[in-house]
DNA sequence: AGTTTTCTTAAGCCAATCTTAAGCGGCAGG
DNA sequence: CCTGCCGCTTAAGATTGGCTTAAGAAAACT
């Protein structure tokens, strides 16, 4: 997910960029008006958080540009400016949010998860040039969709779900099966194998590796 | 534009009401939780406004028995709890919005009309060539239009909503008939079969694909 | 009450999917 | 170097689940 910051006070950028990055968005910065709304309207952010008092172009009409120019990019007012003129005047722009400074952290992510739920094409699986869609119930092998029945779906992601960690025989077939181990008839050999074809993978040193007597792991790189 | 409060305090509920009155909004009001879930479920809103503190189930609990039921009518929160943990609760439970107490009506209002602005999309649902109306109960296959049963409507309204997502037959059974799962008797396949056939659809490959052993999705594009 | 529409149930059919089983081959320990 | 275990692969048989159709039940309308 990317987040644009257009701030000019270097001690609030730092402290949101940090903050965000640690929460796994992508974060991009913009000092002034004028390049926050050329990068604003480029339209790859999932969200955009900005001040109101800025150099060169001020927040407002940022938003009002924004929304003019038909992008619907959610924003999110960041702004020492707190009466009820000001937020009212900020929301009816076209912003999404406002939050009056001082705030806290946790509220601010909040409110960003808030926006991006509404935006959301659901969670994703990768690993490889593998990528898995829960909701919409898709794979997609370097961008080529891939077919996959019910149980080799559901076995994938499970592997997927675990990326970078072994998956014992006997978890598998109890999480995808529903089966107490000992009961291991290699159902989950000929599984693994139509997953690997379907792929394209090898069966040795793909994405899929066997752990000899334990069960497989999916080693992302 | 209807918009139901749930609130327990007298004082409040009149203030809102006339306001919003005022404001040519159509106000319901539900006294305490249970009814207000009630109410909520129906699904008749544009908004709900939920007091966290309420008889018989809690703010809280309604927003949480909402999203999971799928609904995504827009809640705002509106209570005296003020602290960042309450907020990320409620903000994390579903809501969209929240506001402590006390408050302005001018931002409340604004905060409301953010929340309709972003889900004006309600007007109509699009996918391929289809174009539903909830409204006007009304559904066109390329601009033609084209008779459906009541079922049939609400059933084509719950895969529009939930474009390019998976649709899981239980899910389908309890919003369209009220059914516990487990009671798959095969409804869904004839009123799938009867909507593809109104709508020149092929059973595969079309607009409405079927995920054997899951459900349901319609796909645009 | 009669007629028409809509809803639900049931059953046969067929293809997709799942499971089992058996032969093969490599790796590890003796 | 042999031997047994374990996973790979394939194919055949069993099963499931969705499609389709038709007919009876319920609801809506006249």
């Amino acid at each position: 997910m990317r987040i644009l910051i257009i701030e000019d006070e270097a001690g609030i950028v730092n402290f949101l960029r940090q903050g965000l990055t640690e929460e796994g968005f992508d974060v991009d910065v913009a000092g002034d008006g004028e390049t926050g709304l050329q990068k604003a309207l480029a339209g790859v952010y999932d969200l955009i958080l900005v001040d109101w008092m800025l150099p060169k172009r001020n927040g407002l009409e940022i938003v009002n540009a924004l929304r003019s120019a038909n992008t619907r990019t959610p924003a999110i007012f960041l702004t020492a400016k707190d009466t009820v003129h000001d937020t009212v005047t900020g929301l009816r722009s076209g912003a999404n949010d406002y939050l009056k400074k001082p705030f806290h952290f946790e509220e601010l992510l909040e409110r960003i998860r808030v926006q991006l739920r509404t935006h959301e094409t659901g969670t994703m699986l990768q690993a490889g040039g593998i990528t898995l869609y829960p909701d919409q119930h898709e794979v997609l092998n370097n961008g080529e969709p891939v077919q996959l029945t019910q149980k080799e779906f559901v076995l994938l992601e499970y592997l997927l779900r675990n990326k970078d960690k072994v998956c014992r025989r006997n978890r598998i077939l109890e999480v995808v099966w529903g089966l107490d181990a000992e009961h291991d008839s290699g159902v989950i050999d000929v599984y693994i194998n139509g997953i690997r074809k379907k792929l394209g993978q090898p069966s040795d040193g793909g994405l899929i590796q066997t752990i000899r007597g334990v069960g497989y792991i999916v080693k992302d790189k």
